[in-house]
DNA sequence: TGGAATAGACATACCGGTTGGTATGTTGTA
DNA sequence: TACAACATACCAACCGGTATGTCTATTCCA
């Protein structure tokens, strides 16, 4: 019936475990026999599918963190003609569409980021190229907006969705440690604020 | 002349080491013999000035990052009439102010709040009171501008000291992975468009 | 004013627990 | 039968923390 052995599944079961843990308590003190205690699979096991605890992590953001964040903010703006209200949207329903976890403990890349991102080369690269290729997402969309009329079109695309990403993982950060929705809500207030002065001016047609 | 025993200059010494153990390892990953190694004072002294490694850490943010952060971001904005100018000049003389190390190792009380917010109510409830501290301090300062005739009076200034705590923060991480100054620069762009947004709309004058 | 008592300020040695990592043996499967 | 996929047992290094002893500056009293 089922494989007594299915080592695409113990992979999963792995990474989805360190995930939460990395998640939780930061990659340095991410402990792997509790990860393995939590999935029952053995030490063996996982070094035999891991060549060290660094390439677990690393795996950690290209297997999981990355599509997920891929999926999450990115491929919502690939079509539609008003990318900010489209953002709006988006930070709106962030909190109830992601679990309480996000005002508790933040978002999963940033996180690594923030902690690895001085430490350890190889970390920083991958989540750096992840953040680009967001960046590069909400560039395009602010361009096709500009496009469409719904941006103002003297924007810098590229600057002004390098402030967006960032004044992004600031309210979730903000909101982690504060671990209430009020502060994610008041600074999504000034988010909308900065939003709309993207917009064209209102110029009477001659 | 110099005394055999200084108790304070010793706590001092352990309290500014710490400080930078884990300004770049983070508290988790600090740790107390390198700090010894570092400053030659024995774990007996260290013990006997703080009680764990716990409240080492509280005592850096109380006497330490607290202190520093109110310094340099709130104090300059505690006078003149033009608050969104001395923000910006603020986050233009950042880069040179504080060493390479704000773009390698970013913001010591953000990374405290994103690693110990979740983990630990001590550290999450020192760091929210700084943080708190902060956002009373712009909106103070924006709300002299609105009586200063330098913003615009329709804004919250509560709200938007929040957003613009959360964008400072979230710009700052940015550069941090970056670990380039370009990358800061392209979002100051964008908070400079937010800040200028926040000005009071020019009507003409009946 | 001197000298003993006291307590703060360290120094040294050690501890159990946890860490990531490895060596080696076993089992299932193509 | 060969090799991937595990399982078990073990290791040295490091972790935060403690027990105990020593030194020294001050206090207090004769």
């Amino acid at each position: 019936m089922t494989a007594t052995r299915n080592p695409d599944r113990t992979r999963e079961t792995l990474l989805q475990a360190a995930f939460e843990e990395i998640y939780r308590h930061g990659f340095q003190a991410a402990s792997l026999d509790r990860i393995l205690a939590r999935t029952g699979v053995t030490k063996g096991a996982l070094y035999h599918h891991f060549r060290n605890k660094l390439e677990l992590g690393y795996a950690v953001v290209d297997d999981l963190i990355g599509p997920m964040m891929y999926e999450a903010w990115i491929t919502p703006l690939t079509s539609g003609e008003d990318p900010l209200e489209a953002i709006k949207a988006m930070l709106r329903g962030a909190p109830e569409q992601r679990g309480e976890q996000a005002f508790t403990c933040g978002c999963p890349l940033n996180n690594l980021a923030q902690e690895m991102s001085p430490l350890d080369e190889g970390f920083r690269q991958r989540i750096q190229s992840a953040l680009r290729s967001w960046r590069q997402g909400v560039s395009q969309a602010l361009r096709r907006g500009q496009r469409a009329g719904t941006v103002n079109p003297s924007v810098d695309a590229d600057r002004a969705a390098t402030f967006l990403v960032a004044a992004m993982e600031g309210t979730i950060g903000l909101a982690k440690n504060s671990q209430s929705e009020s502060v994610f809500d008041d600074s999504v207030y000034g988010f909308e604020l900065f939003l709309d002065s993207l917009r064209p001016v209102e110029t009477p047609v001659s």
